[in-house]
DNA sequence: GCTTCTATGTATAATAA
DNA sequence: TTTATTATACATAGAAG
């Protein structure tokens, strides 16, 4: 997406690599927006640059995603293995 | 982009809704992870669609990413209010 | 570390399967 | 719910502030 095609493997040039990151951070930021908005969907956004700044978006409260995100995994640990607390329930109603 | 121009809101047709998010999920999802290479960053994005299903990627782990970010955010509160745990801090060191 | 310019590479809207 | 097609809208690489 411009001038040249570019392969994807990281930036050597830490001028070129930080121009790139602003650019991109920027764009994914508006992606991340605009699918919350279009779909209706919660989406939560975290990155960290090479230089360890903090950069987020939630389409709610990144608490709410995070809250959610575990309580989802849960869900998919009993779903996937579904006699780990099960089992302990059953044994616990003896 | 794409053969018209759209406004950003809510699509209101279930199914250009549902092909929308799969197709906007795909981009975003490989957005973040030429993010991450390219610029070095370490990324986190959790998609929630409207009927609740979790989407999500991570560069490294989310686990990581998360637990990352608290302690980002700690930093920051600790910034942005210098008095709140180091008055503390002070006082239990007389 | 962000912005402008603009040629060019990509993502995707509309549609159909 | 995902995919194929293809015309268009959009994102961005490179260069220079």
């Amino acid at each position: 997406m411009g001038r040249g095609k570019i392969v994807i493997r990281r930036i050597d040039n830490s001028t070129s690599r930080q121009v790139t990151f602003s650019k991109r951070r920027n764009g994914i930021f508006k992606k991340a927006k605009e699918l919350g908005i279009l779909c209706d969907a919660e989406v939560g956004l975290v990155i960290f640059s090479s230089t360890g700044r903090l950069y987020e978006y939630a389409s709610s409260s990144m608490k709410s995603v995070i809250d959610r995100y575990g309580r989802a995994k849960e869900e998919q640990q009993l779903v996937a293995n579904p006699n780990s607390e099960l089992k302990v329930s059953l044994v616990d109603l003896r």
